[in-house]
RNA sequence: GGGAGCUUAGCUCAGCUGGGAGAGCAUCUGCCUUACAAGCAGAGGGUCACAGGUUCGAGCCCUGUAGCUCCCACCA
């Protein structure tokens, strides 16, 4: 029983029963199949407490387009599903929650009950964002959905710290880190972010130890002065050469620090005189290596100084810095305040400003690491999309330091590390110890977890069972495509990269498609505090997924940002309507029972059959190379102006024939049904829904289109001569429609027409269509061999005709004759340059023979149009 | 300081290896033609930022200039 589409598409009634179907039979499982070759991607995965914005919208579609056309194409296709537990973002929430709801910290409850409530809120809100992705349509292996604290995942973090730490990659250490106050937590480099900043130059003299004189240091934090230990100039400069070696008093504090020479401090910017802070500068902290200065660390995990601050104990950082200046104002020691915008630090989290200060934390030793990773891109093994990520990626990956990977937080994987009591000594193991490995002695547990991004980076492989040696793994690892966008390459795809050489000794895919950001029809970076971000799941509910996705993957290049309009949804939506009404038109005039190409097949038959085999082609090879918007662009035109403005209208006559015994009505509708099919399939990809909804109701020997073949190129549908002889009566509609419209005829007036060709046999049968499609009446067609000629008619000349139209039928004589007086400076112009091209030696000596002999043939076109126009310019004035 | 990108129609953007400038939206004209007025037919509109160069031929390749974005970076 054949279903019947609905007067108008509604996107609402039908996208969840689709998705229901699908998941009901179980299309979006793979299991390893070794008769299919292996195509997987891992989803980057989304933080579990978070919500479905268009960034992830424009991602999941970008993994769901090309999965489904693997899926399509024959292979195993497994896109693995997943949640990030996204450390700091998380913790944060629930701390936030608690203090809103119930006036407590995480302190008041305690480390293993905070916990639990963290679970709470991850059980509570964790499905919301995978339940977002199914309104999308992605494809997703919602049968595994993994998470990274799940017992795998969990697995492959302490089996990876382990390795690192046994092999010497993964080292405690005093260092200079970025500390957030708010989030009272390390970061790492990547996860500090740097705003231009107005702020001041403070200019302050440091008196010199047994005399009256000062020196002179500029800087932007004074209230670091409290740990300065020392005061440097460059040993090259003459200025300060007889100060080096003697000792100046630190103001406000009274200690004596040394002045020393070295070679970072740049004579020219500022006054050449640096103060040395090692706690709190990690340039400052490398001249204190060297020079083996003391380490004052002056502030806590607050912000605020500490008791080595002396007075100014407890005070914020900001408080400190207003009181220190005054202080110094005071004392007269200020020598200058100028405005300086420089760059600060905050925390890609909360946004506060995070302060540089020594702190023992856990680094992987990154330099052993990076070299790999560094090789595979430059080797081609990895390969970025487009190309330009690859130096951005290069070049960080050359420069990168040590990464901090302990955070003080609770929510996250605690550092399989086990401090001794007694000893000191840290034992590392992948299972719970209680026991020092060296002297026996109780130990504890290292209190601090580890960053989320490096649980993330462990995700291509810990998905698929490692370190176990699963079949899954063996099967689609190393996966395929990774697709993200460019601002998550340092954070995410940079460590997978290095992590999947050192854990697998592959890397975890071999391309990476980068796209942009998703902006606001202004420009702007779309973010929930600037209040303009569009909702995804309000465009699904008022216009449906399709449409999103299609208008998130129309008209962008990979890695190129994307405004955001809804006038671009519209027209996505208009896409849906004209397809779905297109589809309505064949199942309206639809007998024949069973999807094939039928025997008799008619010039335009042959024309759209030809044109759908390129459009196939051209399809493939874009998605191939990842042009996901170039592609479906190609077929939204096809499907628009080819099919719905063409070929329907050409076959009307062949359908409508009341004799229902003739062949050319029936092969008609086999060539409908059969164009129409390979539409819905290529589209598939990008429209699922309506695709699929539209499919139910075709005859088809597949059940569903997801799990159908995607068309391919098949050159036994090329007929190039049909489609050239097609597109000349096109081409002759065309100017017969152009010059009725120019000459407001209206369309209930019908023309006479001779056409005057060599080729009869194509408009002799294209007859209908001008008549259908031009406003013919009657069509008489002569071969060009006999001659026609009619004083009282203009003609007009197309590819392979020349149409004559009774003047007595056209309306305005003048503004025919402009329009024909238009038409001859348009050729003139033309023949001039081709002319030009043409009796350029050079050109035809040197350009491709065939590019000559299109200029050849062009020429005799428009001499062979311009003559026509000059005939019934001719005739008109005659009249008048 | 280093690097990347952008500059094409009124707006938002495509334009793949160099071979007569495209789409969507907007505008104008005419159409309720029995799939679709969420539509059909037709039209207007561009020194492809600027200046050089390579080439028979440049939106595309090279050099430089200007404006706008963004990323990285330890000049306090």
């Amino acid at each position: 029983m054949r279903k019947e589409l609905s007067k108008s598409y509604d996107p609402s009634a039908i996208e969840d029963k689709i998705f229901d179907m699908w998941l009901r039979g179980r299309y979006f499982s793979q299991e390893p199949d070794t008769s299919k070759k292996p195509f997987s991607i891992v989803i980057p995965p989304p933080n579990v407490t978070g919500q479905l914005h268009m960034g992830h919208a424009l991602d999941e579609t970008m993994q769901d387009i090309l999965t489904r056309y693997k899926r399509m194409s024959g292979y195993a296709a497994l896109w693995i599903l997943g949640t990030d537990h996204a450390g700091i973002a998380t913790q944060i929430k629930v701390e936030e929650s608690l203090r809103v709801n119930e006036h407590i910290t995480r302190y008041d409850l305690g480390r293993e009950k905070f916990l639990e409530r963290v679970w709470e809120w991850k059980n509570l809100y964790g499905n919301r964002i995978v339940s977002q992705l199914k309104k999308l349509g992605s494809s997703c292996d919602y049968e595994n959905e993994r998470f990274t604290m799940d017992e795998g995942c969990s697995r492959a973090v302490k089996e990876v710290f382990v390795n690192l730490y046994n092999k010497g990659l993964i080292y405690q250490g005093n260092r200079i880190i970025n500390w957030c106050p708010r989030c009272t937590t390390a970061l790492s480099d990547a996860e500090v972010e740097h705003k231009e900043q107005d702020g001041f130059f403070w200019h302050i003299k440091y008196p010199i130890e047994g005399s009256d004189d000062f020196i002179e240091i500029a800087t932007t934090r004074p209230e670091t002065m409290l740990g300065d230990t020392a005061i440097a100039v460059n040993p090259e400069d003459e200025r300060y050469t007889d100060l080096v070696g003697k000792y100046a008093i630190l103001p406000l504090v009274g200690r004596r620090i040394p002045i020393i020479a070295d070679e970072y401090v740049d004579r020219e910017f500022g006054t050449g005189c640096v103060k040395i802070t090692p706690c709190h500068d990690p340039n400052d902290f490398e001249v204190g290596l060297r020079h083996d200065l003391e380490q004052i660390l002056v502030m806590d995990e607050n912000g605020c100084i500490n008791k080595n601050g002396g007075k100014y104990e407890g005070q914020d950082r900001f408080t400190a810095r207003e009181n220190i200046v005054n202080d110094l104002k005071a004392e007269g020691l200020l020598v200058d305040i100028r405005p300086h915008s420089h760059n600060v630090g905050t925390c890609y989290r909360c946004g506060t400003v995070v302060e540089p200060m020594t702190s023992k934390q856990w680094f992987v030793k990154m330099e052993p690491l990076a070299k790999d990773a560094i090789r595979v891109v430059k080797d081609g093994e990895v390969k970025f999309v487009p190309d330009r990520f690859t130096k951005t990626y290069i070049n960080w990956m050359e420069n990168v330091h040590d990464w901090c990977i302990s955070r003080q937080l609770w929510w996250g994987h605690r550092i399989p590390a086990y401090h001794c009591r007694e000893c000191g000594h840290v034992t590392v193991s992948k299972t719970e110890v209680d026991r020092c490995e060296k002297c026996g002695g109780a130990v504890i547990q290292d209190p601090d977890v580890l960053d989320t991004w490096f649980s993330s980076a462990l995700w291509p492989f810990s998905t698929l069972g490692w370190p176990d040696k699963t079949e899954k793994l063996d099967f689609f690892y190393p996966t395929n495509v990774l697709v993200t966008g460019y601002d998550i390459i340092f954070f995410w795809v940079a460590r997978m990269i290095f992590s999947g050489l050192e854990h697998t000794g592959k890397p975890p895919f071999s391309t990476v498609l980068i796209h942009g950001l998703v902006r606001d029809k202004y420009g702007k970076k779309m973010s929930k505090s600037a209040g303009n971000g569009i909702d995804p799941l309000e465009v699904i509910a008022q216009y449906g997924a399709d449409a999103l996705r299609l208008t998130l993957i129309t008209g962008n290049a990979p890695g190129n940002d994307l405004r955001f309009n809804m006038d671009r949804v519209e027209a996505s939506s208009n896409f849906n309507n004209k397809l779905w009404n297109a589809a309505r038109f064949v199942l309206m005039n639809l007998k024949v029972e069973e999807c094939k190409l039928p025997e008799n097949l008619q010039l335009e038959d042959k024309w759209i059959l030809s044109k759908l085999n390129t459009v196939v082609k051209e399809v493939c090879e874009n998605m191939d190379k990842f042009e996901l918007g170039v592609a479906v662009q190609k077929i939204y035109d096809f499907t628009w102006d080819c099919f719905c403005d063409w070929y329907i209208e050409l076959v009307k006559p062949r359908l409508y024939d009341s004799n229902d015994n003739n062949e050319t009505k029936e092969s008609a509708q086999y060539v409908l049904l059969y164009v129409l099919t390979n539409i819905l399939k290529l589209l598939h990809p990008f429209m699922p829904f309506i695709t699929e909804e539209i499919f139910s109701a075709l005859p088809r020997d597949e059940e569903v289109i997801i799990t159908s073949k995607f068309p391919v190129y098949d050159e036994s549908l090329c007929f190039p001569e049909d489609e050239r002889n097609m597109q000349d009566v096109m081409d002759a509609v065309g100017a017969v429609r152009n010059i009725r419209a120019e000459m407001n005829v209206a369309p209930s007036r019908k023309a006479k027409m001779t056409i005057l060709t060599k080729n009869t046999a194509h408009y002799e049968s294209g007859k209908p269509y001008l008549q259908r499609l031009a406003g013919a009446s009657e069509i008489t067609v002569i071969d060009e061999s006999v001659g026609y000629s009619d004083d009282d008619a203009v003609n007009v000349v197309t590819g392979d005709a020349k149409i004559f139209i009774p003047l007595g039928d056209l309306i305005d004589f003048k503004k025919e004759l402009e329009r024909l007086n238009g038409e001859k400076t348009k050729l003139l112009s033309e023949l001039k340059r081709v002319d030009g091209k043409l009796s350029n030696e050079k050109f035809v000596a040197k350009a491709p023979p065939a590019v000559v002999e299109e200029e050849r043939a062009k020429k005799e076109k428009y001499q062979a149009m311009l003559d026509s126009v000059m005939q019934s310019i001719a005739k008109i004035e005659g009249k008048a």
